[in-house]
DNA sequence: TGCTAAATGTTATGCTATAACATATCAATC
DNA sequence: GATTGATATGTTATAGCATAACATTTAGCA
């Protein structure tokens, strides 16, 4: 029961190039379509959460949010903040990485999944691959001893294709 | 270092019972002559701390691992805990448990490894698991996307067998 | 309209972690 | 055994992350 399929449920998608603006904008009306679907209100703070984290394929701090939302004049105080990130993480519009106390936007809209991330030590940028928690060896071990798993964290700190020491590309941390 | 065989390389230790004075007093024992061996000082707050994580198969938060210092007359400011942790951290004795911002004594001494945890939500105990971070999805995520891991961060949240809803056992939180 | 629930505004506070600098300890060398 | 340099510890202050609690507004519905 382990790796049926090793390649399959991963769709990865990180640090290569790719139509940005298409990415953020199809992303949010998809959000907006699934609110609708499931009675969600994605308010204009909500929105702008969103749209803000998806902007750069990087992890935001809840601070950094705020004082982008500051500056637009949605809010000033961390709850405004937090209770953004709580709705966006509950619908699974964006993800926590723990191992930086930041969020970022969700690059697998809607559904109910096992997040994975690889996180560049050097530019920053995140990149999101799905995974199966009952798969792999944390699946394993879980069965073995009888655990029952309802979430994961998995996140790996790393150096991305841009940023490995011998292959001196120029580093280029934009839309990774 | 690198285990070949898949099933091999996960010592899974623990939800069940063991002798535990044993494994607290064997693994400070090999903690003290893994820093004689490389010439690491143990000092007296870092022995304590390490024996204050072992003391329970729980993470423990920084400050509650300062205020059993504390009462100890082993210091009594943050820093006094996070050097020691530090210490141990990067001596491979203990782990910290992103998910929770909490620390563990680590349970598979002394080899620069990749653990995975499962952590029970209910009683809060944590077993540790060693992992290839090479093998497994996030290593063929990694290779597929060209991403050098350096370090992983691979936990479960869930219920250990003792805290499963259906079986009723008498939950037990202690050395589990 | 009036009721209810949800969302937002606001203040305060708690928990987690580190910066910075002073002092003490230890071991190697002279 | 003094000099010296590196590591560890003591101490104060502050930065960074997150939530409690309560007031007010808004949106949907009877
Ligand atoms: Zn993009
Ligand atoms: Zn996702
Ligand atoms: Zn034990
Ligand atoms: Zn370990």
């Amino acid at each position: 029961m382990t790796d049926k399929n090793p390649a399959r449920d991963m769709s990865t998608l990180g640090f290569h190039a790719h139509d940005h603006t298409h990415c953020v904008n199809s992303t949010l009306a998809r959000a907006e379509r699934y609110c609708v679907e499931n009675k969600l209100k994605f308010t204009p703070i909500r929105r702008r959460a969103l749209e803000i984290l998806l902007e750069e394929h990087r992890a935001l701090g809840a601070y950094d949010l705020l004082a982008v939302l500051a500056r637009e004049g949605l809010g000033t105080a961390p709850p405004v903040a937090y209770r953004a990130l709580d709705f966006l993480t509950s619908a699974g519009f964006a993800h926590k990485i723990e191992g930086l106390n930041a969020y970022i936007g969700c690059a697998h809209l809607g559904a109910d999944h096992a997040p994975a991330f690889l996180i560049c030590t050097a530019c920053k940028s995140v990149a999101e691959a799905e995974t199966d928690a009952t798969q792999g060896r944390l699946g394993d071990v879980a069965r073995a001893t009888g655990f029952t798993i309802s979430h994961t964290v998995i996140e790996a700190l790393g150096l991305c294709p841009k940023c490995q020491p011998d292959d001196n590309n120029a580093a280029d941390p934009s839309c990774a």
